[in-house]
DNA sequence: ACCGCACCCTGAGCGC
DNA sequence: TGCGCTCAGGGTGCGG
């Protein structure tokens, strides 16, 4: 479930591997929800187009295709991007995994959930997108056009201010968590870091955001920051289909403190994290340290 | 304006 | 062995 962090390490990563080149030939499945642009017209305009840069804006990767035109790409949950020289298995299905060791998995064969494939004009690897469940999105912007989902976008959760949250939240009377998650306030955030975020600031997921006071909102935000630049440096999460362009795993699944850990013991105090769902997303607090 | 919820999609894991 | 069910939770959009 590829949130800031994940999108930022694959950013990173990728960029290296796509600024600069020149796109030689496009492949992509047929027409479904996962192309915000039809794949024809997505293959004409790539097709030729040196790319210039690759920005992060929240959960988006927007690369500058020249020409003004933009790309817009978003990992959805299950989204993968990278580079075709790239070995992992975690690119494969369960049972495909158990049946391959790591070494005799050279490489990447497209597959049914490969929805976008680019060759170059240079002989380098190609540059893969890949994506089971079709959450993620791809979308052409030509010149000038104007992106209502960036649009909509609020301040990327490295450089929200408690202030800024404080003001978001007042006179609120959905829950905390969700605050947290909706993108317009936080860009980038997503259900892994909020619930650690939480626990950090010692603030219970369920609790009506107008009753979070500024002094947490202080806590939150600079929680946010620590815990997703931490994920950053140690590649992201892991946890079940994200992968780094260069095929390795993320490990700040090693370090979470709460998510995912419902039944197990708290970190911090002889309490037991408790998993509760809140606006339809699993939410995973120690109710000892979480008021 | 705000809130809760259904929906898009596929695969893993479970009980029977 | 396989069927049917639930769960995963990013984002959008609709009805109340």
């Amino acid at each position: 479930m590829p949130e800031l962090p994940e999108v930022e390490v694959t950013r990173r990563h990728i960029a290296p591997v796509l600024v600069g080149r020149t796109v030689r030939e496009v492949r992509t499945t047929g027409a479904s929800y996962f192309f915000v642009t039809p794949p024809p017209r997505l293959a004409r305009a790539l097709r030729g187009a040196t790319v210039e840069a690759l920005e992060r804006t929240g959960k988006y990767l927007v690369a500058d295709i020249g020409r003004g035109r933009r790309l817009l790409l978003h990992l959805g949950m299950t989204g993968q991007l990278f580079s075709g020289d790239a070995t992992s298995l975690r690119l494969l299905s369960a049972t495909a995994r158990a049946s391959l060791s790591p070494e005799e998995q050279v490489g990447f064969e497209p597959d049914r959930h490969t929805h976008l494939q680019l060759a170059f004009e240079d002989a380098g690897p190609d540059v893969l997108f890949r994506d089971v469940r079709k959450f993620g999105k791809v979308q052409l912007l030509a010149r000038g056009e104007r992106s209502e989902r960036l649009e909509r976008l609020g301040t990327d959760a490295l450089e929200i201010q408690g202030d800024d949250l404080f003001r978001a939240t007042r006179r609120r009377k959905v829950a905390i968590k969700t605050l947290l998650l909706d993108q317009s306030v936080v860009a980038g955030s997503g259900n892994i870091y909020t619930d650690e975020a939480l626990f950090l600031a010692c603030v219970r997921p369920g609790r009506a955001a107008a009753r979070v006071t500024r002094a947490e909102c202080e806590r939150l935000a600079d929680a946010l920051h620590r815990i997703m630049a931490r994920s950053i440096e140690t590649g992201g999460s892991s946890i079940s289909d994200y992968v780094a362009p260069d095929g390795r795993d993320g490990r700040y699944q090693d370090e979470r403190k709460v998510y995912a850990r419902a039944g197990e013991p708290c970190l911090r105090c002889d309490g037991t994290i408790r998993r509760k769902v809140i606006g339809a997303r699993s939410s995973h607090y120690c109710p000892g340290c979480q008021r």
